[in-house]
RNA sequence: GUCGAGGUAGCUCAAUGGUGGAGCAGGCGUUUCAUAAGCGCCCGGUUGUGGGUUCGAUUCCCACCCUCGACACCA
């Protein structure tokens, strides 16, 4: 159950961010939904006439990044620069998944690691900053570093026969214990400020328990790719701090301040897309770092994010996708099978955004045929097709979108926008059937006509709905429709 | 363990306490403008289990079973 009220979606200029995905592996479907939604929005909201930016990038530092460069055999740079170019094929009209940002961050571009050591000082003048010695668990079976979630029962439960070292460590730490109040007030002040609602009683009640302070960097000599601690040569900056502040760096802050202020303050903050998994670094840490960093910039720009949306994952076959199990869905392996824009449409209305669900090849396959291939593709080609054989003069006028169709946006709900789509098409073909005008034209030259005048008129409202979900598709539609051709080869090919 | 969400047709999901619906899949029929597509009809359910409240429960209450999530330094 997902209740989402309206707001945030109206007026102004927009910003919109997904998370930056940690470049250790390709992109995976999870993700593609992530920015396919974030994507659809976006170009919803250019639709309506308003200026978008629209953020995205790549998150390349810490810890797992360098031993998998040094697993390569390659340095961290020439590792991350690759999937980077991994990363941002999203972009690609063919290949990708034709995502429109506006700016692709790179953590390991020097203006962003200029920014996050900007942010950091502006932390550490507000008091909120503070070296710390600590012990850290070391399983020497491991080899590793242990979070207290992997231990069981003080033990390593790879290695429980051995005990599990403590090694001193000293770090820099963040007084996050000192935002809880204010975090509790803003979450008080902003009924729909983490979405869906039962993720934001997840994060309300992990804030009410009560915060401790935790550490925001780590020892040069055991990890040295990061972005260096201002003022300290032993230490760098631990990787998500400095990843957070990309949604500021890539706005040009700290040195471009009219522009950041055209996209954060302005547009009334940043709306966020983010992995369910994401919701505390989101909603929570990130926020007190930026009543940290505000409380000591004059300009009092850094205000909290607007709205911060928490989609749930993708399994395949029931189960989490894992190498090992082999039910890996590579979107990137859909989108040359079916294009681009069969993917997106998978995305956008075959998977619940909120919820986990589950993709396997076979439903997509059902979804394309009965969707696109029988459904949007071959409605295309069968109107368009009577157009030019009847010869049958159109005369485009424009419509508003439907209400339903509006409000769902409003609702944060592309999904019941693209059913509205669908229903259109559905009830377009029972029109045709209803009007028969491929017999008509035999008997009545004119109403027959008409008939299929209107039809096109109808299509080419079906196609202007489409733009934010299917953009390549609604192009092609609209340009068929005016230049008076029908689709030399089918939109979408039935798959056997 | 504590807290939260959920269990409805083969699949994915709907249903202010008032005869349980839709899409897909499957079956039958039918049309030719169209990609063997379209359209129409049909099949399909003891609503997780057992109690309770009620004239009436998918809906409210209780118990139980099962699934999933949160309960901090993996990002």
């Amino acid at each position: 159950m997902v209740s989402v009220q309206r707001g945030a979606y109206n007026g102004g200029n927009f910003y919109i961010t997904t998370t930056l995905p940690y470049v250790n592996a390709d992109p995976h479907i999870g993700f593609a939904m992530e920015i396919v939604q974030a994507d659809i929005i976006a170009r919803y909201q250019r639709m309506l006439g308003r200026e978008v930016f629209f953020n995205t990038g790549t998150d390349e530092h810490g810890q797992k990044i360098s031993d998998a460069a040094k697993e390569a055999g390659t340095l961290p740079q020439t590792y991350v620069d690759g999937y980077a170019e991994q990363f941002s094929i999203l972009k690609n009209k063919d290949r990708g998944l034709n995502v429109s940002w506006t700016n692709f961050i790179r953590t390991s571009s020097p203006e962003h690691k200029a920014a996050a050591q900007e942010f950091w000082r502006r932390c550490l003048d507000a008091g909120d900053i503070y070296k710390k010695k600590y012990q850290t668990k070391y399983c020497v079976g491991c080899e590793l570093e242990k979070t207290d979630s992997e231990l069981e029962g003080g033990k390593c439960s790879i290695h429980p026969n051995l005990s599990i070292q403590l090694i001193d460590e000293e770090n820099y730490f963040f007084r996050f214990s000192k935002y809880q109040d204010p975090l509790r007030a803003l979450y008080e002040s902003r009924m729909d400020f983490v979405v869906p609602d039962f993720r934001f009683n997840e994060i309300k009640s992990f804030v009410s328990r009560g915060l401790q302070d935790f550490s925001i960097s780590r020892l040069k000599s055991k990890m040295s790719w990061g972005v260096p601690v201002p003022d300290d040569s032993e230490q760098v900056i631990y990787v998500w701090f400095d990843a957070l502040v990309s949604y500021i760096s890539t706005l040009g802050w700290p040195h471009d301040i009219d522009n950041f202020k055209k996209w954060w303050v302005e547009t009334g903050g940043v709306v966020q897309f983010a992995g369910k998994d994401q919701i505390r670094m989101q909603a929570a840490m990130w926020q007190a770092m930026l009543m940290s960093a505000q409380s000591a910039s004059p300009e009092k720009e850094l205000i909290a994010s607007k709205q911060i949306v928490i989609h749930g994952f993708i399994t395949s076959g029931g189960q989490k996708m894992s190498k090992s199990l082999g039910n890996v869905i590579n979107p990137f392996d859909l989108v040359k099978e079916y294009g681009t824009d069969a993917v997106r449409y998978f995305l956008a209305r075959e998977v619940s955004f909120f919820e986990d669900s589950d993709v396997t090849v076979e439903r997509f396959k059902e979804a394309y045929n009965a969707n696109l291939a029988n459904g949007l593709g071959n409605l295309v080609s069968r109107i368009l097709k009577m157009r030019s054989n009847y010869h049958v003069d159109v005369v485009i006028e424009k419509s508003e979108p439907s209400e339903v169709y509006t409000n769902a946006f409003l609702d944060l709900d592309p999904k019941k926008a693209a059913d509205f789509v669908w229903e259109e098409i559905g009830n377009l073909d029972r029109l045709i059937a209803e009007r028969e005008p491929f017999k008509k034209i035999k008997t009545d030259e004119v109403a027959a006509k008409k008939d299929i005048a209107m039809m096109v008129v109808k299509l080419y409202e079906i196609g202007v709905l489409l733009t934010p979900f299917l953009p390549a598709t609604s192009e092609k539609i609209l340009s068929l429709v005016q230049e008076n051709k029908a689709p030399e080869t089918p939109l979408f090919p039935r798959k056997e």
